[in-house]
Formats: structure tokens, C-alpha cells, sequence
DNA sequence: TGTATGCTAGTGGTCAGACCTTTGAATTCC
DNA sequence: GGAATTCAAAGGTCTGACCACTAGCATACA
């Protein structure tokens, strides 16, 4: 498997940290959930300082390995397998990603997952599958919470893909598109609409016929980003960033089915304040 | 698009950083390649503490972002869009991926790239595509340097297929790859081989069947996949990681290609709590 | 008795400033 | 001209003090 290359952002006793923390993980001694040592002890340990382990810790951090909380400890990620979050963002503001590729993205690797599953699932899975459904089709007014369980859906399909790379992947992108689905998901006869989609789905997994599973959410998904687009059209334009450099500068129109729609990504609520910097 | 949700490891200082570099990447002043300030001048002009501001340069480095190099500065990354190298490799002993699939996810996703490659592609792809063929097919005595032609290829067809997620995707998995490759990559009988299929995918792209294409990129990863196992057939075996969250343990041997094995993790609560431990 | 309040130990977050190491390029010497 | 030297810039590390957040415990109050 990935021998984890070394990555020239690491310096010495970066490294030396992040190796540490891989022996324990690869030792078994260490497993999702666990509470790793105070920064002072495993600094003294280590026999380097505080502020060199912290920046092992921060690169850790950052890849979501460990989850840092202050006043409380450093603890190993305990959670389904996803990339940081705030790294697709980044890449999407840095390399300019758009809405419907986003879209596109999750289609196709999730209409495999779903294909995957009809082959690979067991009873287990089948039976959450069908739990959520009957969530969905229960709470028809509550889109916050009908989100809940349709994220649950899908996820469960990740884990009965059986492939816990892919899951890894679609959990991020969706994780990417959350805050976005949730001001979408809200009219009723569309909430219904899903529910009923996703039963259509789930039908077609436990009856383990992948190409049906398959079709059945490109289907889906497609309604979802369609109904998506319909309702969030307004989206701040995408900055020019004429490429100099062999610039992936991409059409910015696309065949059929996906028209662009660049997305926003405002700074958020609290975002930014202070100091402008010159930058060189 | 992802309005990057607050990740907790971000503290207040490594946010601010965070935002800043955003800030200035959206706001076109910042672009790939390009080089930010020293720490001591950015940290002035931020108002706050070097070891701050470079743990949030460090955030970023990690993330991909920034690209640090002692001595000389801290640049803006530039090159393809690709999640941190060894955060797969984390993910990987974390959650306790396993070639085979790694395999199936290149397939799955390159294969749909290749046929969206043959819709999307215009002549200047072709063109390099072709030339990437015909550097195979002259070197069939270098190994590294096939294998050079060949990520090329890929990343061509990568970006050929106007999805830039999809082909960061890509080009995270096979760069996590790129070690074991190398050492597959060897007998010349097999690079001829792969420098035929190479030719085959190119032409159903040139002449955009997206069909065959896809195919044609299935067939070829499968190939490469059957080659690489019957060379470097002793897997590192992975930890139990007894489940105890109703791991859905199946037998590791599984149908034909694929062999699954359902991954732990619950999205349940958090379970296990602290549990100091002894980590030497 | 039960709940509210306040204190405190433990743990991460930030700061300041000195010193070390690596680079890259200008400078000097042969 | 080319090689060795010098040097300034920029990142890397260290120390140790102090701040801030959490959770649990003890005390006070109703």
C-alpha cells in the first residue's frame, strides 16, 4: 500500500513527529478515538520542544489525522475516512472548481459506490438502508433533519461499496456540498420526491441488481442537481486567473445536461477582518 | 461550493492565517507559484506572533496549499490539484485501505475520465497524448522514464476531461501509487504492452468514442493491476483492528477482481472515550 | 437533598526574542 | 573563466512564561 512519500513540507522534526504518531497507529497502538499524551510530556519524550511537536500536531491536524481540542487534549480522528475538509475548498478556490463539476464528480463515483453495494451488501447494511428511508419518508417537513438521514443513506452505501477509498472521496466532496444542500433540501413535493428516489435505490441494492442501483442514482443525483441549480442560481463569478502557465483554463461551458454554475464560497460569517496585507 | 465549514483544529491565530491566504488567493492577488511574505514581516503585519503565523503557514503546507522551502520562501503550490500526498497514506493505515482497492477506485474513476476525455478533449490533448505514445513505445529499456510518459498520459487525459476534481482525485491515488509502480514497471515484454494499450485508449479518445474509450482504460488499469500483484505478491498484512462497532468482517477472499471487506467506523456516537494512553 | 456556583488542575494557544541551518547569489581569488 | 568564499535572506528550533478553555470537584445555597 502507500508507502506515504515524503513530503518536502515536512521538516525534521515535523517528520519526526508525524512518524511517531504513524509507528503507534501502525502498531496498533494507537486507534481512532484515543487521546494521544499532553503536548509537554510527548515534547519532553520526544526530546524536542513544545513548539516543534505543535507543528507536527498542526500538520496532523491538517490532513485530519487528530483532532485538537483545547482544554481538553489531542485525540486520534475517530469518524468515517474523509480528507480535510477545508481542502477541497482551498483547491477549489485555488484551482478554480465549479459547481457542476462537483456535481459531476459525485455522480459518477457514487452510481459505482451504489453498484458496488448491490453486489457487496449485506443484511446489515440493507437494514439501515431501509431504516432511512422510512425516516424520510416519516419527516417530510423537517429538511434539516430529512438531510440528516440522507446523508446517512448514502453514506451507508459508501460503507457497503465495500471500498473505503471511494467512500473516503465522496465523503468529502458531499461534506463540501453541505452547506449548500441545506438550503436546497426544503419544498415539500421535493423532499417527497427524494424519499422516493432514494427507496427506488435501496429497492434496487437489496435486490442486488447493480446496474439498476446504479441507474437509479445517476438518476437521483441528477434530479438533485438539477433541483439544486433551479433554486440557487445566482452564484458569484469565478475569478478570470488568466492563465499564464500552461493554465488548465477549462471551457467554461459544458456539453448538455451540466450548465456552469461557478460557485460561491463567500467568506463565511465571522471570516475575515483586519489587515491587508501587501503580499509582494 | 464548499463554504469550507470551520474545522475545529483551526484555532483563532491559524484561522486568521488561514483567511488571510484565502483572502488573497479569491481576491486574484495571490496565485499559484507566486511567493508570500517572510514569516517576520507577515507576522508584523498580521499583529501577531511568528510561531502563530507559522503554525497556520504549517496548516496549509500540510493542506497542500503553501509549498515551504527552507532557506528561500514560502510559495503558493503550483501544479496539479491534488490532495496532501501522505494524508492518503494516513487515511490509508488509519482506516485500513488495501491495494486491490485502490486498484478498483483508479478504475472506476479513470475509466469515466477517459470517456469524458473522448467528448471533451481538443486537438492540443491529442497531440500531447500522442506524444506521450510515442516516447513509450521509443523507450522500452528505462523504466522510470516509461513510467514518467505514462503518469503523463493519464494526467493528460485527466485534464482532458474538464473535471478537475475528479482528476485531483486521480491524481492524489496514483501519486500514493507512484513507489509500488516503480517497481512493477520493469520487463520489457510488459511495456510494450502497456505502450499498445496506451495507443488504444488514445485512439478511441481521438476519435471520441467515449465507449471504448472507457473501456479501453479499464482493460489497461485491469492488466496493470493483475501484472503488479503477480510481481510484488506479499502484502504487508494489515491490523485486525478487531472490530467491536459490528465490523462487518467478512472473509477477506471475495468474487472474482474484487474482495471486499467492509470497513469499521460507526457514525455513532463517539464511543471510546479518553483512555490515557501510555504512549511511551 | 438537589441544584447552582465557584475554584482549580490539566491541557492546548500565544507570545517574545534569541540562535541555528539552508539557500542562493554576489564577491573574491586563482 | 571558473572555483572557492562570504554573506544576507528566510525558514527551523528552542526556551519559558503566560493566556484561555474544559471538565470535574467542592462548596454554598435553596
Amino acid at each position: 500500500m502507500p508507502k506515504t512519500k515524503r513530503d518536502p513540507s515536512e521538516s525534521d522534526r515535523t517528520r519526526q513527529v508525524v512518524n511517531h504518531i504513524r509507528e503507534l497507529l501502525e502498531r496498533g497502538e494507537l486507534r481512532p478515538g484515543d487521546k494521544i499524551p499532553p503536548e509537554r510530556d510527548l515534547a519532553k519524550a520526544l526530546k524536542i520542544s513544545r513548539a516543534s511537536l505543535r507543528t507536527g500536531i498542526g500538520y496532523l491536524a491538517a490532513m485530519g489525522v487528530l483532532n485538537v481540542r483545547h482544554g481538553v487534549g489531542t485525540f486520534i480522528h475517530d469518524g468515517p475516512a474523509e480528507f480535510s475538509k477545508a481542502s477541497l475548498g482551498f483547491m477549489s478556490t485555488l484551482h478554480g472548481f465549479q459547481s457542476w463539476q462537483m456535481f459531476e464528480a459525485r455522480r459518477i463515483i457514487e452510481s459505482s459506490l451504489a453498484a458496488m453495494a448491490a453486489e457487496r451488501s449485506n443484511d446489515e447494511h440493507h437494514v439501515l438502508l431501509a431504516e432511512q428511508v422510512a425516516e424520510m419518508f416519516s419527516i417530510a417537513d423537517d429538511p434539516a433533519e430529512f438531510l440528516k438521514h440522507d446523508v446517512q443513506f448514502h453514506r451507508t452505501i459508501a460503507q457497503a461499496s465495500g471500498n473505503p477509498i471511494l467512500a473516503a472521496l465522496i465523503e468529502t466532496i458531499t461534506s463540501a456540498m453541505y452547506e449548500d444542500r441545506l438550503k436546497t433540501v426544503s419544498r415539500a413535493h421535493y423532499l417527497r420526491k427524494m424519499a422516493e428516489m432514494h427507496r427506488d435505490i435501496y429497492r434496487a441494492i437489496r435486490s442486488r441488481d447493480a446496474a439498476e442501483a446504479q441507474k437509479q442514482m445517476e438518476r437521483h443525483l441528477q434530479v438533485a442537481e438539477d433541483e439544486q441549480k433551479s433554486e440557487v442560481p445566482p452564484q458569484r463569478p469565478q475569478h478570470p486567473r488568466s492563465g499564464q502557465k500552461r493554465a488548465t483554463t477549462s471551457s467554461p461551458e459544458m456539453p448538455a445536461t451540466h450548465s456552469a454554475t461557478a460557485s460561491a464560497e463567500g467568506a463565511g460569517p465571522e471570516s475575515a477582518q483586519e489587515a491587508n496585507i501587501p503580499v509582494q
